[in-house]
DNA sequence: TAGAATGATTGGAG
DNA sequence: CTCCAATCATTCTA
């Protein structure tokens, strides 16, 4: 931030403006009896403000400050005789250093600082003696730069910016005046006035010591992410609405005017023929340009109607579940809608995918919910011919249906798993590509860094997630590793020695992948009974499982908590499920066909730009059997290995995700709701208790379910609104009959991945330990 | 260092 | 208020 915006010509305005301030700091100092405001300003005559050099005046100026010092600090206290008695400069001074503290040194910098009196500022400074104690004091090192700027002793001024850490609130004046200086030697050295350019290359050539920065990337441009995000929707609908737009901003982190900037800059150079920026874009495929913005007549939401990158139109047969495709950088990721992708891994899951998306979106087994795009079935996804490729099964999961449609998207994606080093086949994550889901509108983000291990309370596994765990700009959550090391949990490609053993039931195995990725605080649980923070437990399925209805209307076996978030979804309860059990969802919504939305569906959990964080329920069901147990409006067409995934989204504090459960094949789905986990473990229940949640877990507790717990550290801005409303629920489903993740869990990350190393390092250690545990 | 890319600003129109 | 066009400012790159 302070580096983008220009230099201002005069650095002492910004100080002048608190002049007020000054005088309350002066009258509050000193801890004896204040004197009167007026007397206040009275000590410090500004005669000598002019640029003359203190000359032989010094002296007494010295004198007269030191004894206003005296006067105002010991006020009647201290006999007059004694202070006056310090006649001259240093070595006098030096015999008063009872009455010059450190304190009184520093409020007398900072009034004259913010009054702008740098002469008398030098002055002062000049007659101070060099004592230990105000050494270091950081008004006073701020008072030296200052009048070492003023006086254009640069030299000095860089060494003493240097030389002390100077407290976060002094840094955009200190950061000012060691680039002013900066620029004031080039103007001279050149003999003529410095352009923006040049500037640019002196800041770039002279970077901010840490002393006077915090290492904070200034950045001008927007972040990649941000700016895919942007790119996803615009794409989608050049003309977001005023809702959308403050949907992005939150979930790029940037204002609303930045937004719309964006949206403006971006339609005006599309528009612009002479420019050719928008092609380089736009994957140099001018259909996909056309399609946008033909589409964008029509609508204004277009989900994933665009074959661009990123997003792609995939074709839906029939009755088929949408699909999706992610992109994921450079790479396009289809997910389909029966299956589950974790961090880039889809996962075969049940007929009608479900996604969480930030933005509260929701996939119903007929339609899409989009909750910033409120896209109805119609509008959604296009679905071309559905064919859906053949299944690739690797490291025994099931890649069918995942990807599907469109050649181009296919292609690519298979290219992408080809990439994926250590044959992690079931992987799609490309390392370190951004992920967007196109068409949806992230509302959330959560990363997490730290160490999170997942263990299977039976002796199975030990997942460390060190990459961050987000909740993507869409609301997906995404547990980025931290390595190309992907691993498979259950799989052939493991976790170092860490496998889950076979829990599956069904004909497709499912494959619980987890990748080391770093996140800080996730909390994972296997169930209800056992939360610890940081970790992820991963137990075997039970043949048994839970679904989690979310009854909007009528038929909900628990109560639903609908509350009018505007990106919440909500499912209140969890509710057991015996075999066969079905799975009801109602939802009143016009977008929905079926008027009933199969929670069974299957879940997108994550996506992961880079790594390799699949969860894959250790159980597929087959679709005909789940299928069995849900309403006729549904219609499979075609047999689906079903996962359910349950994706929990965090509250004020954090973001759950939990009960990724998977269905055995008589199983349905469960989405219990997320719990609060505080750092240590802590039983399920939480506080937020009444939660119906843990008694499921206590229900099922012998269930093979996956919970994805966690995250921790949301940013504020993020999560605006799950504070008050459902604590407990993570998502709800509104009113309208749109899932919508709420208060996603939204975005921690960035702060957070500096220390992505450190936190591999711990993962590694993490993973041993928990290892050997087991 | 020039030029492209990109975010921000300004002024007019609706 | 949003939109547009023009333009400026900054950043990046060859």
């Amino acid at each position: 931030m302070s580096s983008a915006s220009p230099a201002t010509d005069d650095i002492v305005i910004a100080v002048e403006i608190k002049e007020e301030n000054v005088m309350e700091m002066l009258s509050e100092a000193p801890e004896a009896p204040a004197p009167p405001p007026p007397p206040a300003a009275a000590p410090f005559p500004m005669e000598h403000a002019g640029s003359a050099a203190a000359g032989e005046e010094g002296a007494a100026e010295q004198v007269l400050l030191h004894t206003e010092l005296l006067a105002r600090n010991h006020h009647a206290a201290s006999s007059p005789s004694s202070s006056s008695s310090s006649s001259s400069s240093s070595s006098s001074s030096s015999q008063t250093p009872l009455a010059f503290s450190p304190d009184h040194v520093a409020c007398v910098c900072e009034a004259l600082q913010q009054g702008g009196n740098l002469d008398r500022l030098a002055r002062f400074l000049w007659s101070l003696p060099p004592s230990d104690l105000l050494r270091g004091n950081e008004s006073l090192m701020k008072a030296r730069a200052l009048v070492a700027f003023h006086q254009g002793i640069y030299a000095e001024l860089y060494s003493i910016l240097e030389s002390h850490n100077f407290d976060s609130s002094n840094h955009p004046l200190l950061q000012e005046l060691w680039y002013k200086a900066r620029y004031t030697e080039a103007e001279r050295a050149r003999g003529r006035p410095l352009g923006a350019v040049d500037k640019y290359r002196l800041r770039r050539k002279y970077p901010l010591p840490r002393t006077i920065w915090d290492g904070e990337e200034t950045v001008y441009c927007f972040k990649e992410k941000s700016r895919n995000a942007l790119k996803e929707l615009y794409k989608q609908n050049r003309y977001p609405s005023p809702a959308e737009k403050r949907n992005l901003a939150k979930i790029t982190g940037l204002s609303l005017t930045q937004v719309s900037n964006w949206f403006k800059n971006r339609r005006q150079r599309d528009r612009n023929p002479s420019e050719t920026q928008s092609k380089s874009e736009s994957d140099g495929n001018p259909s996909t340009e056309d399609e946008s913005s033909k589409g964008q007549e029509d609508l204004s939401p277009h989900p994933l109607s665009s074959s661009s990158d990123g997003v792609t139109s995939l074709s839906l047969p029939g009755h088929m579940e949408p699909v999706y495709m992610q992109q994921l950088g450079n790479t396009k990721i289809a997910l389909s809608s029966s299956g589950v992708l974790l961090n880039g891994n889809l996962v075969p899951a049940s007929t009608s995918p479900v996604f969480l998306n930030g933005s509260s979106f929701l996939q119903g087994p007929n339609g899409v919910i989009l909750n910033g795009l409120s896209v109805g079935t119609s509008q959604t996804v296009t679905l071309n011919s559905p064919k859906t490729a053949s299944s690739i099964v690797s490291n025994g999961v099931s890649i069918t249906d995942i990807i599907s449609s469109s050649s181009e998207d296919v292609k690519d994606f298979k290219l992408l798993q080809a990439s994926v080093p250590n044959a992690t086949a079931a992987t799609f994550s490309p390392s370190n590509i951004p992920v967007s889901f196109p068409g949806l509108i992230p509302s959330s983000e959560v990363k997490r860094e730290g160490v999170e291990t997942a263990a299977s309370q039976d002796g199975g596994s030990v997942v460390t997630f060190t990459a961050p765990v987000q909740i993507n700009q869409y609301g997906i959550v995404q547990i980025p590793n931290s390595g190309t090391n992907g691993q498979l949990l259950n799989g052939s490609i493991g976790f170092s020695s860490l496998q889950l053993p076979p829990v599956s039931v069904a004909a497709s195995q499912g494959n619980v992948s987890v990748n080391p990725s770093t996140s800080d605080g996730g909390t994972f649980t296997t169930d209800s009974s056992t939360v610890q923070q940081g970790k992820v437990f991963f137990s075997p399925l039970a043949p048994s499982a839970v679904v989690y209805t979310v009854p909007n209307s009528g038929q909900a076996v628990g109560s639903v908590k609908q509350e009018g978030l505007e990106r919440s979804l909500v499912f209140s309860q969890l509710m057991p499920v015996s075999q066969n059990t079905q799975l009801n969802v109602n939802m009143s919504s016009e977008n929905i066909s079926s008027g009933g939305l199969q929670s069974l569906a299957s879940s997108l959990v994550n996506v992961t730009p880079s790594h390799n964080f699949s969860l894959t329920p250790p159980t597929l069901l087959n679709a005909a059997e789940l299928n069995s147990g849900i309403s006729e409006s549904q219609s499979m067409s075609s047999p689906v290995t079903s996962t359910s995934t349950v994706i929990s989204i965090s509250n004020t504090n954090y973001a759950t995700l939990q009960n990724c459960s998977l269905i055995t094949s008589q199983d349905l789905l469960s989405i219990s709701t997320a719990q609060p986990v505080l750092g240590e473990i802590v039983s399920t229940s939480g506080d937020r208790v009444s939660h119906p949640s843990a008694q499921v877990h206590q229900d099922f507790g012998r269930e093979h379910r996956l919970v994805l717990q966690a995250v921790p550290d949301v940013k504020e801005n993020f999560l605006p609104n799950s504070e008050s409303k459902s604590t407990g629920n993570l998502m709800m489903l509104d009113s309208k009959s749109k899932y919508v993740m709420s208060n996603m869990v939204d975005t921690v990350c960035e702060e957070l991945e500096t220390d992505k190393k450190e936190l591999a390092k711990l993962q590694t250690v993490q993973i041993d330990e928990d290892m050997q545990d087991l």
